[in-house]
RNA sequence: GCCCCUAUAGUCUAGCGGUCCAGGACGUCACCCUUUCAAGGUGAAGAUCGCGGGUUCGAAUCCCGCUGGGGGUACCA
C-alpha cells in the first residue's frame, strides 16, 4: 500500500495538439481520482511547447472532454490559480524556463550546444563510418568540454543554440515506480543522449518545461502515460542537477487498439471523446468504464457511482500491463446506466437526437414532450446509444410506405418511410395469405373502440384462435404493416400508442399493397 | 537493431506462497420468459495461469532465461 503523508498536488498536461481521446481522458480520470480521494489538488495546464503541431480549438476541445466525463480543476488556465499562467507558452514568455535553462549551464549540469540538425546528421554519419553501430549513436555535443570562452566566442558569433543536459558518460540512474511495485527502473548512462532542454527559438522542450512547472506548482506526485518511462531518467537527473525533491512516480498502462495493435489512436480509432455525447454515451457510464481501464476495485465489483469509485481509488490498484479498448463492454454497461434512467430522464437525454433527425421540433412542442414520455419507454430498455433512438421511433412521427424492393442505404429524410413489402408475409406464408390476414385484422380493428394494449391484444388474439393461426405469423404481419418493420416495440404498446385512425390506415394501405402480387 | 516496461480464457480483470484442478464481468452458445427485438432469469463452453528452468514440503503467486505484446529511440509531447 502506497503511503500518503502529505497533501496531495496531481496535474494532467496535455499538449493541444489535437482532440482529446479517450486514452487522454483516462490519465486525467486517474489524476483526478487520486486528487479527489486523497482529498488534494488537480491541476490542468497547457503544454504547448510545440510551435509546429498547435492546433487551434484544441485547447478547448480537452476543456470540454474532461467536463463532460466530470472531470473538475482546482487551478487551470481558464480559471487560474496560486501558480498562473497555467499554459506553457505565457510562461515561457515570462522567461521562466529560460531562467532554470541558465542555472543549469552555470552549475555545469547543461551546455549551449551549436550543433544544427544538419550537423547532427552528419555526425552520425561519420560515426557509422568508423564502424560503429548507427543504433548505437547516443548524442555528446563538443561543447560539453568547451571552455567559458569558446562558447562566448561562438555564441557572440550570432551562431543559434540549443540548450542540452549534460548526461554523465557513465554511471546509471535509477527510480521507482508505484505501478511497477515500487522496483527500481535502472537505466545506463551510456543508453542516454544529451537531450535539448531549450531549443534554439528559446522554447523549452517537454522535459524541462513540465519539469520546472511541476516543481513550481508543487505536484506531488506525477501520474502520467508509460510512454514517459523511457524519458524518467532524463527527468531525475534534472531533479538531482536542480537539487530538488523527487515527486512520486505513477506511469499508468496504455489503452491499446481493439485488435491489440499499438496503442490507441485519434486517426485510425474511433476514440475522440466528442464522438462519444454524439452517440449518446452516458458520462458516469464513460467515468465508470473509463476507471475500470487498468484500475480494479475489487475484481468483482463493476458498477460504481463517481463518488464511489473516488472512495475507493488507490494508485497502486492500477494494472502495470496495458489494458485493451473494448467498445462493447462500454456498450454494455452504456445500457445498464440508460436502463437505470426515468422515464422524464431518457425523454430529456434523447430529445437533441430527435431534434437533429427532424422527427420532432427544435425546441419540441408541449404535444410533442408528452406523446414521447408515452412511447419513451417503449424503447427505454432497448436502448444501448441514446443515439439510437431516431431509428427506433421514427415510425411514431412519420408515415410508412411498402414498396416494391428494399431500400439500400440512407432512408429519406422526409416524407413517409418506405419499407419493402415483401416483409409483410410471415416466414412460409403466401403474399395471398398475408393479405387475408392484414384484412381480417383490419376487420377486427376497425370494429375496435377501445383503443388500450389490452383490449386491442384481447381482440387479435381471438382473431388468431378464429384463424387457426399461430400468434407469430399475425402479430408478425401487423407489425410490419404498422411500423415499418420486423423488430419493432411490443406490438399492442406501439398500436395504441399510434392511434387507431393512425393503425387502421397502415394496416389499409399494407393489405392493399399485397392484394394483386 | 538498441533501451525500457509488461505477460491469468477472444477481451477487461480477481489473485500478493497452501483455503485456486483459478473467482467476477463483456462477448459467445443453450434453455426459460415471450408477438419480433431487447431486457430479465438459469446454465454451458472457454485459462495445461505464455514457454523452459530454478527456489520451496508446497508457486498463477518468488528468481533467472526465452518467447510474445507494448512503449521509447526528435530542437513532438
Amino acid at each position: 500500500m502506497l503511503e500518503i503523508t502529505g497533501p496531495v498536488r496531481v496535474r494532467f498536461a496535455p499538449s493541444p495538439t489535437g482532440y482529446l481521446h479517450i486514452g487522454g481522458v483516462r490519465t486525467a480520470l486517474f489524476n483526478w481520482l487520486f486528487a479527489r480521494h486523497y482529498g488534494g489538488q488537480f491541476i490542468l495546464r497547457l503544454e504547448d511547447t510545440d510551435e509546429k503541431r498547435f492546433v487551434q480549438g484544441a485547447a478547448d476541445d480537452i476543456s470540454a472532454s474532461l467536463r463532460w466525463v466530470g472531470i473538475d480543476w482546482d487551478e487551470g488556465p481558464d480559471i487560474g490559480g496560486p501558480h498562473a499562467p497555467y499554459v506553457q507558452s505565457e510562461r515561457k514568455e515570462l522567461g521562466i524556463y529560460q531562467r532554470y535553462a541558465d542555472q543549469l549551464v552555470a552549475s555545469g549540469h547543461a551546455y549551449k550546444c551549436f550543433v544544427t540538425p544538419a550537423d547532427e546528421e552528419a555526425l552520425r554519419a561519420a560515426w557509422a563510418a568508423r564502424g560503429e553501430r548507427p543504433e548505437r549513436f547516443r548524442f555528446r555535443g563538443v561543447e560539453r568540454d568547451w571552455t567559458p570562452e569558446q562558447t562566448a566566442e561562438a555564441e557572440a558569433a550570432g551562431k543559434p543554440f540549443t540548450i542540452r543536459l549534460k548526461v554523465p558518460l557513465d554511471g546509471n540512474t535509477s527510480f521507482s515506480d508505484v505501478i511497477r511495485g515500487g522496483d527500481q527502473i535502472m537505466v545506463n548512462h551510456a543508453d542516454l543522449y544529451d537531450m535539448v532542454l531549450l531549443k534554439t527559438s528559446g522554447m523549452p522542450t517537454y522535459h524541462l518545461a513540465h519539469l520546472v512547472d511541476d516543481h513550481l506548482m508543487q505536484v506531488t506526485h506525477v501520474i502520467r502515460g508509460e510512454e514517459w518511462v523511457p524519458s524518467a531518467p532524463y527527468h531525475i537527473l534534472l531533479y538531482q542537477a536542480f537539487g530538488w525533491d523527487l515527486p512520486t512516480f505513477a506511469h499508468v498502462p496504455n489503452i491499446l487498439r481493439q485488435d491489440g495493435k499499438g496503442k490507441l489512436s485519434k486517426r485510425k480509432d474511433d476514440v475522440l471523446t466528442n464522438r462519444f455525447w454524439e452517440r449518446g454515451y452516458l458520462p458516469d457510464a464513460m467515468f465508470n468504464y473509463l476507471a475500470l481501464q487498468g484500475w480494479s476495485y475489487d475484481g468483482s465489483t463493476e458498477l460504481m457511482t463517481p463518488a464511489e469509485i473516488v472512495a475507493r481509488f488507490t494508485i497502486d490498484r492500477v494494472q502495470a500491463s496495458p489494458a485493451r479498448w473494448n467498445p462493447e463492454k462500454l456498450l454494455d454497461m452504456n445500457g445498464i446506466y440508460i436502463r437505470k434512467l426515468s422515464t422524464a430522464q431518457v425523454v430529456a437525454q434523447i430529445v437533441p437526437f430527435l431534434s437533429r433527425a427532424g422527427l420532432i421540433g427544435d425546441p419540441p412542442s408541449a404535444a410533442e414532450l408528452a406523446y414521447l414520455h408515452q412511447i419513451t419507454p417503449l424503447v427505454h430498455e432497448r436502448l444501448e446509444e441514446l443515439g439510437q433512438a431516431p431509428a427506433m421511433l421514427d415510425f411514431f412521427f412519420r408515415d410508412v410506405q411498402p414498396v416494391a424492393e428494399a431500400v439500400a442505404g440512407e432512408l429519406p429524410t422526409s416524407g413517409p418511410l418506405p419499407y419493402a413489402k415483401a416483409t409483410l408475409m410471415p416466414k412460409k406464408f403466401t403474399a395471398a395469405q398475408a393479405h387475408a390476414m392484414l384484412r381480417s385484422a383490419h376487420g377486427v380493428l376497425n370494429r375496435q373502440q377501445d383503443w388500450a394494449p389490452e383490449a386491442l391484444e384481447a381482440e387479435l388474439r381471438a382473431l388468431v384462435e378464429r384463424l387457426e393461426l399461430k400468434v407469430g405469423p399475425l402479430f408478425s404481419a401487423i407489425r410490419v404493416a404498422v411500423t415499418g418493420r420486423t423488430v419493432a416495440p411490443p406490438l399492442f404498446d406501439t398500436l395504441s400508442a399510434l392511434g387507431r385512425e393512425r393503425s387502421l390506415a397502415r394496416l389499409a394501405v399494407a393489405a392493399a399493397a399485397l392484394e394483386n402480387s
